[in-house]
DNA sequence: TAAAAACTGTACTTACGGTACAGTAAAATC
DNA sequence: GATTTTACTGTACCGTAAGTACAGTTTTTA
């Protein structure tokens, strides 16, 4: 069992920075199995078709996601016991964490299976849709606390304000991208900070 | 000479419908040229391969969005002579519009473009920096002339404030897909534009 | 009316996704 | 220690797509 689920790693670990690089539709069978040195057989061993290749992919990086930001916000509560403060000292572990990636954040599979949509079954398209609302879930739990202790400043809606967690970072790995800087990505980590930060603090600050 | 780009307009809105779909590289030039009616011959006349495709894409894409925030910016000067409250009155205007697209927004060709940037040539990845400095510009600009006015309650780069310009509709628009939710997109572009309002206005509000 | 523009038609090459299926080496189980 | 399961290899094949080449034809414009 040892060697086959390495082997499918390996593959699984190939075809992510493909996929990441060049999309999926332009990622070919063909190519990841001459990185992994194996056979195609081989390859159709360990995953039926193209789209099941798609779907562990999917599941691997959210499983690996998941962990990095449990872990992250564990850590920030551990720091500050004020939910406000505990958040906002893990987006700045956030933001420096992104910015340690040396060569910039390789980018989200979310993202590349949402604009790639129509390649992917409704198994897949609903697994991006309910791994976004995980996120939100998890951010709209610590805006909750936040305003139990802390009133917004200006009048929010608690689910937006967690998908603008997402939807900063999803934007700051295009604009990275884009603008061939990974310094982007952290820095605007750091622009939502300021604003949570305006947006719950004191009124006289 | 008419018929011609007539042909060539037809055949570069279908692709970019099917690119936003699929992505680029899972665009075949023979469903494209089905939906147009066309022979491969014929697809070869106007475009010498498929990058060159792409970079007629890019190119028209760009045209169409620059066109369109000139539009909405320059209405929303008119709409109020300070830079502050005619910014705010603009980013209404643009959730105000991204919340018209019944089907929601199509998806940015920018952000496509760079999630399967090594299917691209050089040309190509330069003109989606280029296009992304030119949007910092703009923004920036912005800025620059609310910050002569009203001092911001925090300290932050104006470049990275403008880049969150974008990094708000390119998030956005991938957090919209991702949920399935049109709504998404105009939200968080109110959203912005609440810290935007945080942050310039003045101490006593 | 001549030339340039905008195509069609045919034929071919290479690469890729996928299928089928027989065979084999190594590891785990009985 | 034999047997079964896991994890593959090898070969051969099919349909589709990208792209090339190039000759011929219609349509538009000068």
């Amino acid at each position: 069992m040892a060697k086959g689920s390495e082997t499918r790693e390996r593959l699984l670990g190939i075809a992510e920075v493909a996929v990441l690089e060049k999309g999926f539709g332009a990622t070919s069978i063909d190519e990841i199995i001459a990185a992994a040195e194996i056979t195609k057989s081989g390859f159709f061993y360990h995953f039926k078709d193209k789209n099941h290749l798609a779907r562990a992919l999917l599941v691997r990086y959210i499983e690996k996601e998941e962990f990095i930001l449990d872990d992250l916000f564990n850590r920030s509560r551990e720091l500050h016991d004020d939910p406000l403060h505990s958040f906002l000292i893990g987006l700045k572990l956030f933001a420096e964490m992104m910015e340690d990636l040396s060569s910039g954040h390789p980018g989200c599979l979310v993202a590349t299976y949402c604009y790639q949509e129509r390649l992917f079954d409704q198994e897949i398209r609903d697994l991006t849709r309910e791994t976004t609302l995980v996120w939100r879930k998890r951010f709209r739990d610590t805006f909750d606390e936040i305003t139990e202790i802390y009133p917004a400043r200006d009048s929010v809606d608690l689910d937006d304000l967690a998908d603008m967690v997402s939807n900063t970072v999803e934007g700051g790995i295009i604009m990275s991208k884009a603008l061939r800087d990974p310094g982007v990505l952290p820095r605007q980590v750091m622009l939502l900070r300021s604003y949570i930060k305006l947006l719950f603090s004191p009124t006289r600050n």
